[in-house]
DNA sequence: AAAAGTACCTGCGCGC
DNA sequence: TGCGCGCAGGTACTTT
């Protein structure tokens, strides 16, 4: 569910709280939100207890605190998962899986919420390790991103607001690719952050059809879709991400409301905002994409 | 090696 | 009212 412009959201969102904060004890009520977590539930809660958290890290759609130049806290928040931070009185959320306490840099408690519905997300400890290129990692503002990266992430490739993304390399790659576009466009190891709603709002900007093969696509059209999708995401995390429903809320619970900006995903029926035609839905490798019959055709 | 398919989960809304 | 089905913003693993 939540992709770049979500994931941003939530991370500037920690960063204004938890930079530097301390971990003073941690509650797990669904050890199955602890992923590849080979140390066990006990492991994971002596590690993190004591601790200090350093910074807030994204790249493409996960999230890590390095807790020393070594070793992180690693975030990811699936199809529905969601970071809350709370005040210890505040009521409890539903479908809480984690709890970390910390005491922020100024000295006040707080409660790092970690809930997920589908437990299609999760937290764990990893190594970090250097970048291939020695360049910064991932997205950090308030402490520039160091060059290492928790193992587990660095397959994925940079995303598209990497000020180290690439667009003309990743758009050579692209015309080589024969998969239909929509399936390029998602393939967190060539160019990460989008998934399925930018996907299709991406598309529709640039009158492309989902399951045009990407080898059949110029690499000057590649080009442009990039930096189409670049701008959809830079928009979509101006307002805050995109929330449809309960499943996406920033770190204090609010949504986000660049659904009023989709001219695509969910739209189905819905006359295009170009043409008038009305949008259409197809399932697609085990999902839905939204497009316009007419503006986008294969 | 690349590309496609499947598994992992819970909960909601819909039609019957 | 209840039940089964399809659907949901993702990734990792397996198979072809």
């Amino acid at each position: 569910m939540p992709e770049l412009p979500e994931v941003e959201t939530v991370r500037a969102g920690l960063a204004q709280h938890l930079v530097r904060a301390k971990v003073s004890s941690i509650a797990i009520s669904d050890a199955r939100s602890l992923k590849r977590n080979v140390a066990g539930v006990q492991g994971f809660v002596d590690e993190l207890t004591g601790s200090t958290l350093q910074a807030v890290v994204r790249r493409g759609k996960f999230l890590w605190l390095p807790l020393s130049g070594e070793r992180a806290l690693v975030g990811h928040l699936g199809m529905s998962g969601q970071i809350l931070v709370r005040t210890p009185d505040f009521a409890p959320d539903p479908q809480t899986r984690v709890v970390i306490y910390v005491e922020t840099e100024a000295g006040e408690p707080l409660e790092i919420r970690f809930v997920d519905q589908r437990l299609f997300g999760g937290l764990m400890i990893d190594d970090l390790a250097p970048t291939p290129d020695g360049l910064g990692a991932g997205f950090s503002p308030e402490a520039e991103a160091a060059s290492v990266i928790p193992t587990t992430v660095a397959h994925i490739a940079r995303d598209l607001l990497d000020p180290h993304f690439d667009a003309e390399a990743v758009a050579v790659k692209m015309t080589k690719k024969n998969s239909a576009i929509k399936r390029v466009l998602l393939d967190q190891n060539l160019l990460s952050g989008i998934g399925n709603i930018y996907a299709d709002e991406s598309l529709w900007l640039a009158k492309l059809h989902y399951d045009k093969p990407a080898s059949s696509i110029s690499k000057k059209k590649h080009l442009e879709l990039i930096e189409i999708a670049a701008e959809v995401l830079r928009k979509a995390v101006a307002k805050g991400g995109t929330s449809f429903d309960e499943q996406y809320k920033n770190v204090n619970g609010e949504s986000g409301y660049f659904s009023q900006s989709l001219n695509a995903y969910g739209m189905t029926g819905l006359p295009c905002k170009r043409c008038g035609m009305p949008i259409k839905r197809e399932a697609w490798a085990n999902r839905g994409s939204h497009f316009c019959p007419k503006c986008q055709k294969r």
